[in-house]
DNA sequence: GTGTCTTTTCAGAAGATTCTGAAAACATAG
DNA sequence: CTATGTTTTCAGAATCTTCTGAAAAGACAC
């Protein structure tokens, strides 16, 4: 064992490494694993890269590399980048993770919790009693409806919470964030 | 159209709206489909069921009934019932949203959030230098790696917020969270 | 013990998702 | 315009996930 032998671990193998676990994460919160790894080369490299340069490292086809860093800049957590005299394309990641984190929670949020919260309440009305009338009528049935209702109404409350909830992280670019949680660490 | 349709659309047709879209939202967040189904018909028709009413319900087989409800019950947002003179176990979801989502955070937390955390710290450590003895060596590659370091220490640090940020969510089954989502309310 | 009812297990089937690669489209230079 | 380099697209392939169904195991009564 020489004492040359500087790191014992190289760069190389460590980004891999970081990489490998942020596409773990990634496939357990339903993204793409290799989405999630394109994007963890491009923040743990920190400097842009061409789609080749994805590629070769992360032994992907051209197609699924095109696929995935267009969703990721549709994301917009990933930026296009051009440099003069060069006819490719370079990707690079946000480098600011607030600021990921914030993105990430408004696209989520835009894709999944508006049009959720707009089918529950959807979901709700659909057993809603046209009020006939003033006349208020005794449906046999009620009881079974209004548990119905009322936990329908819970749910709600829970999914708007934490839709407001995101709201406000996403407010400020993720400066929001970083107050809200100093601020709940105070709660004990 | 009589006046005597007091409802247009039917309960059952209601529930089944909920189950889908819970369904829906379960895979979006990496959870399976049926299990995110199962969990949503036992929550909204309230009451206790057996294996083979979801079966029938939900017209999937016995074998991926019994394994759902088991995982269910082992995330510990649906509990086994017993009932006097039946031999059938029946199973019943947890009707307190608010103790759902507390649970949910927990289990996830501890999947997911701790041993990645973990790992992040191990990630971090691999490519620190072997500090020999009193002598600092001034590494030629010593650029990179502190950059990498940055990087890791602040994605470090975003996952540990998140960590206990849920942490403070799931205390006191699900009531500090209600308190946190008023507060946080509060921040504008 | 045997008989009956219920639950669990898991290998293979079915289904859904993701990936590849080659062709088409696009872009720029000359 | 053609030639050259780059990006996008998408049908089919590969892969991964989830589901089925039948057999085994378990539980209780008698």
């Amino acid at each position: 064992m020489t004492t040359e032998e500087s790191t014992p671990i190289g760069l190389p193998e460590a980004q891999d490494r970081f990489i490998g676990l942020w596409g773990e994460m990634g496939s357990a919160w339903g993204i793409p694993r290799t989405m999630a790894e394109v994007h963890a080369l491009l923040y743990i490299s920190g400097e842009p890269m061409n789609t080749d340069d994805v590629m070769a490292r992360l032994r992907i086809s051209r197609g699924n590399a095109s696929m995935t860093l267009r969703t990721l800049c549709e994301w917009g957590i990933v930026s296009r980048v051009h440099n003069r005299g060069d006819r490719k394309e370079y990707f690079r990641a946000e480098q600011d993770v607030w600021k990921l984190f914030a993105t990430i929670v408004r696209e989520r949020k835009r894709r999944e919790f508006d049009p959720l919260l707009d089918a529950l309440r959807a979901c709700r009305t659909m057993t809603e009693q046209p009020s006939a009338g003033g006349k208020r009528r005794i449906d046999p049935q009620s009881a079974d409806l209004e548990a119905h209702h009322r936990r329908l109404d819970e749910m709600l409350g829970l999914v708007r919470t934490l839709d407001s909830l995101s709201e406000r992280v996403i407010s400020q670019g993720g400066i929001g964030f970083r107050t809200a949680a100093k601020l709940l660490a105070k709660v004990s």
